[in-house]
DNA sequence: ACCTTGACCAAACAATCGTTTGTCTTTCTA
DNA sequence: TAGAAAGACAAACGATTGTTTGGTCAAGGT
């Protein structure tokens, strides 16, 4: 029962689907992992205990080492699968389009209804600070570069008539869309998708201004 | 002993030249409130155990109750001290300016600076959640909505030719800059002063765009 | 001069934390 | 069909959590 093969085997893709060799049918793995993330992106990370995530599924404590070797190592699955999802939004909703500024837009759109609609993982991706975990804190870091690497490259593409600090642009468009985890309630006002347009809106028409130039 | 009054006690001002009626010299109120503002900065709230925050100041744990009746109370002292500092650095950035376009950006600059630059206290405002303190999560969410009625005024008084929802508006520049806090690290690239700047700039500006309209 | 009172220490409190151990059952493999 | 191993339970582990208690000491008003 080496712990590496632990954390190694539930941090491979590990669709509730796998065919791999010895699949028991009835595990809880898939299930585990959807509590700790509901838990997780509710919480955060130091808030939510072992029992607080494995309670509500029926399970006890002690088990959920049997699927991996620490706390951290669930963080980590589960951060890994978020960083998943919502990067498979985001290309499944950029790919058929051809425009750069579309391509943005779109992905800004799917980036946000996975982070405001759909729920937990990718949720934990944006809440959790890779510090939360210090034994675990850079594979979450290059976990998270790996998928924002998509939107430097959206923005690369932008053909813009005035040099522009492509990398401020970036993070201020980013940014703004993480940060709306704060503040948006389901319901309220706009949709994700509306908030996500209108981000990408203002950034690319501008504010004109009456008097001052 | 009644913990109301203990715990408004240190809710008020606070300033370590306190003239109040019986301030003891000895106090160690102030250093406590520092300590407990970088611990929460730092780690987060739920992470930062009540040992953690005394030791640095070489006081015992039993101690903080003296001043406040539970961990919670300790947040909410720091968090509406965070709350003053930030709001009066904006305040004083925007007196002397009468240019409404001007006036939001050294509110951009003076929030960024408090928060990137100046240690502690402000950071805690954008990194702390209310939600983590339940007993006193009203109190947290009203002391931050007062803070940020200013940006809301600010961006209220922006002449904009084009009808633009200003509350998305506000919404994108703010947390733009908050989330700022998680990727900035000092002496690397930009300072918080131009890239606050930038972000109003970008803003204002908008992008030119080449060949689609 | 007294004596109240706030600030702090020293030590402990019960509760909860993440984790370990041992056992049992189930299922896949040989 | 025997055996290995995975998945989970039951119960406990030591450590750490926020907090309480009782006592000490010096400052401040009267």
């Amino acid at each position: 029962m080496s712990s590496a093969a632990v954390a190694e085997s539930a941090a491979r893709t590990a669709d509730e689907t796998a065919a791999g060799p010895a699949r028991r049918a009835t595990s809880r793995l898939p299930r585990l992992l959807d509590a700790a993330a509901q838990a997780f992106a509710q919480r955060g990370y130091a808030a939510a205990s072992v029992r607080e995530i494995v309670g509500p599924i029926g399970m006890l404590p002690g088990s959920l080492y049997c699927h991996f070797a620490t706390k951290e190592a669930l963080l980590v699955a589960v951060y890994k699968k978020g960083v998943e999802r919502i990067g498979a939004a985001v290309d499944a909703a950029v790919r058929p389009l051809d425009d750069p500024w579309q391509r943005l837009e779109a992905a800004c759109v799917a980036h946000l209804v996975s982070l405001l609609d759909q729920t937990d993982y990718s949720q934990v991706v944006i809440r959790v600070r890779p510090s939360d975990a210090p034994a675990a804190e850079a594979e979450l870091v290059l976990a998270r570069d790996s998928y924002e690497k998509r939107f430097t490259r959206l923005v690369a593409a932008l053909p813009l008539a005035r040099p522009t600090d492509r990398t401020m642009l970036r993070l201020m468009l980013v940014g703004a869309l993480n940060w709306s985890q704060t503040w948006y309630r389901a319901g309220r006002g706009s949709s994700p998708e509306r908030i996500a347009r209108r981000f990408v809106g203002l950034l690319k028409t501008g504010l004109a201004v009456k008097d001052t130039a």
